[in-house]
DNA sequence: GTTCTTGCAAAATATTTGCAAGACG
DNA sequence: CGTCTTGCAAATATTTTGCAAGAAC
């Protein structure tokens, strides 16, 4: 198991006190987290900062936003894998609890994408009871 | 043809203005809108008004929302299509200019929801440069 | 010193509700 | 009358930026 401040240092991070609170917010937990939710868990952290964390974590691509449909949008972190074609990032949002969890990466095909319309990436959010709920 | 007066009457909607507004405004776009997009078109009509009437169309069916993360939801209308199982309804957000668009319905297999999970629906987003930008 | 990060404040954007007047049956 | 719809106002929620102080290098 990596140290977080190797995470952040392999992603070119700099392991700042935010950061690495912010990172271990997401080790918590097992399902996406908005904005409010890390917020929630970091009460003596200010929003603004805890924003421009998950915005540099972004763009490092150490966490991916997740838009579930259900209020704000979610973050969590990535997998290591490898950014082939055609791989779907699926994720599964509870539309009782409202949590949403990333599931297991999975190649698609999918071959109804109009002409001149070219594809960078496909996100799929799957709708229904989790375990929890059920 | 049907006239949106019917198409609302045949969802059990009462065809008021606002109502036949809002409906033309889709029927004018081949893209989704947001609720300031159609504000924007409708400057004369009430966002509050606009913004109930989108939550009525949703509720019966007639349109449905689009969480494709950027800024707000959007809408679109739904396609008449059997709501069968393992359906996936995709919608292609374009990263250059940020319009949403529906594409066909597809049918998938996708097998990688955990035990207890049980699914209503899929919600597919693909992301890249559509014909417009590219 | 220069760059980066943080906290505080506040602006900007987006969503949602309360209420009363009017429309409709 | 009773229900539904609308417009106006306002509350709430959410996202984002400006700025100055302090930390890191």
């Amino acid at each position: 198991m990596k140290s977080p401040e190797k995470v952040l240092l392999d992603k070119n991070i700099k392991p700042t006190a935010v950061r690495l609170l912010v990172l271990n917010v997401f080790y918590q937990f097992e399902h996406a987290l908005s904005l409010q939710d890390i917020e929630n868990e970091l009460p003596w952290s200010d929003k603004a900062s805890i924003f421009r964390t998950l915005k540099t974590f972004e763009k490092k691509h150490l966490i991916h936003s997740i838009a579930d449909g259900h209020k704000a949008v979610k973050y969590a972190l990535c997998t290591e894998k490898a950014d082939d074609n055609h791989i779907i990032h699926p994720h599964f949002h509870c539309t009782k609890c409202h949590k949403t969890y990333c599931l297991e990466p999975q190649k698609i095909q999918f071959n109804t994408i109009p002409e001149n319309f070219s594809v960078s990436d496909y996100e799929l959010v799957v709708k229904g009871i989790c375990a929890d709920c059920s």
